[in-house]
DNA sequence: AGCGTTGCAGCAAGCGCTTTCTATCCAATG
DNA sequence: CATTGGATAGAAAGCGCTTGCTGCAACGCT
């Protein structure tokens, strides 16, 4: 019924070994001989048996890419970029990898029960995007099973996720989420700003903290209060943002600037501004973060940090087929780049 | 080195074939043998290996989905959505299945490389989404390419694509692209305007023509001219969207309306208008297609077309794992909702 | 001419699991 | 009490491929 390695070795008249051999590349076969096979393989239209050779090789050509969202173009761009470089059509790579894309919808459990269901298919390497969930608990679990991945030879490599830990031997590629925060608020302070919301993503999660921490570490270094009623958690989307910046407002008619987590949400934050009967920027300034490519279309631009994402994942997925070599020590921190358009300015009674 | 069946057997003091039938449960075991079998496989930590399983079962437990651009939140949707449905972590489904997300990027070649690879690892189902490319030659190589697939017992499934040729018994869930094109067009002839501008997508892909078609039909039916000067290609992306919508403005400055391929070439083209120091919608109008998350926040909001993306990803995802009955002959037409918002309004000097 | 090399191809032993067929035990039945 | 049958468990034969090792020419060297 399905044509199998024997077949082809019978039509090209030489052993199985040969054409396993054709087919990986990797041991000597004259010319003629190859093209024989090859030949056979062609007209027998055979197509391999992954898991038979997976199984004897004892490595599998599948990669996996966990991420929060895969809806969200934060994390498609990234996994697009690092798809794009572990191969697979179209990939520079020369063997031919599949990416799975895990959507672990920010669950440290569903991310848990992907990291082992990629380590029964002993997948070639697995790069996690994104923030990571501050549990002790499931840190530990996480980072447990990312050791067994490595000790049965899983390449890891974390794409925007803090360093696991050291005995992990992961390479770590993370953002600088605390520093863009910080630049950001201290746009907004040098533009006369002193009463800001801020709307950070939801608890227990790595982005949000080092976000907020960038921003709480402006307002100290510039000496500008901080007030618990200016800050609100949500999730990363626009609805969050939207509700969020409407309470904000609720507590403080006041407030001159919204400082979203996000872009996303901070286009959400932008529409409760504007239903508010406010004008941004010259009644609330909003910032967002992460320059997805919608930003520059919002109306103002949203001023933002831009953060590398196709770069990173680019890096992240060559780094993970041992294409390029690992930043020393296994750690490289990208920072982002503060970009500064229409929807900041100064506040009215500066 | 790594645990095998066998010593979770040894272990457990049964033979491996008994270990096999426990953790598949699919052959009656005394619950005190199962029990002991259990936690062995818990003490010894033992992981399933894949490929030998999906050997010797000749099945394995992967699902592709082909995406044209992952990073394109039209895609992301669809995929998350059937994510969900098709089982792993989190999703509702019983069996543990990985989702393969594949990028072709839209085009044909990298198409057939994936489907191909899915076939080497005798994936369970296959979802293809988006418009198909409209090539006679790679469209054949793809029906036959499904054909291979499904005699092989993979389930394939097209979401958002035009149905297969029949006898490669997919099941398709179409999106009316030429209905929805048609509603935009008619609202904004019901407006009141007759000169047109409309940036189709790349050529030669199903969904540009529908919508195009769609377009050409509801001008035809009101009696409203067409001109070739009024239609531009590009591709599906903001800055395609923004320079088609300059360049149909050098070439018609008399343009009311500007009719967009989707909701990302409508954000593009919005910029551009204002770039042009026209107003949306006082002086020109713009439609997208698609209703994205962030079509709503557009400045000003987006009329456009809703398709159900998350419907129908999660509808083709229990459709491939079978646990939906496919509907009747196979096909099911998906319509959209026109949703008029503030990015349309009548012209000026209607 | 004799012998160590070198270059290619084949043999065969698995890789770790599933599954058919068979064996065993024990309760129920005639 | 012998017989039958249901319920479990085990033995073993692969699934299709990779790869270490062996075999065998043809080659170059002294």
């Amino acid at each position: 019924m399905t044509v199998t390695l024997a077949d082809v070795a019978a039509r090209a008249q030489v052993s199985p070994a040969t054409v396993s051999r054709v087919l990986n590349g990797n041991y000597p076969v004259a010319a003629s001989t190859r093209e024989r096979v090859l030949r056979a393989v062609d007209e027998l239209d055979y197509v391999l048996n992954g898991p038979a050779s997976a199984l004897a090789a004892a490595t599998s050509d599948l990669v996996g890419i966990l991420v929060n969202d895969i809806a969200d173009p934060f994390f498609g761009i990234m996994a697009g970029a690092i798809q794009s470089e572990i191969g697979g059509p179209g990939g520079r790579a020369g063997g031919e990898r599949l990416a799975v894309v895990c959507n672990t919808g920010g669950s440290a459990e569903r991310e848990l029960t992907y990291l082992t269901l990629l380590q029964r298919q002993r997948a070639a390497a697995v790069v996690l995007t994104g923030g990571a969930v501050e549990n002790t608990a499931h840190a530990e679990a996480v980072a447990t099973k990312l050791r067994k991945l490595a000790d049965a030879g899983t390449k890891i490599v974390l794409c925007g996720r803090p360093p696991a830990p050291a005995d992990t031997d992961a390479v770590a590629l993370t953002f600088d989420n605390r520093g863009g925060g910080q630049q950001l608020t201290e746009h907004l302070i040098g533009l006369g700003h002193r009463r800001m919301g801020y709307i950070a993503g939801p608890e227990e999660r790595t982005t949000t903290r080092h976000r907020l921490e960038g921003h709480r570490a402006a307002l100290a270094a510039h000496g500008v209060p901080d007030n618990p009623d200016w800050t609100v958690h949500g999730r990363y989307d626009r609805r969050a943002g939207y509700e969020a910046t409407l309470e904000l407002l609720r507590r403080d008619p006041e407030l001159t600037a919204v400082v979203a987590a996000n872009d996303t949400v901070a286009l959400g934050a932008c529409a409760a501004v504007r239903d508010s009967g406010l004008r941004i920027p010259d009644d609330v300034s909003v910032v967002g973060f992460d320059d997805l490519p919608f930003s520059i279309d919002a109306v103002p631009a949203l001023t933002t940090v831009r953060l590398p994402l196709a770069d990173a994942g680019a890096r992240a997925g060559r780094i993970a087929m041992g294409r390029e070599e690992a930043p020393p020590g296994g750690i490289a921190t990208i920072r982002g780049e503060l970009m500064v358009r229409g929807s900041t300015g100064a506040p009215k009674n500066s």
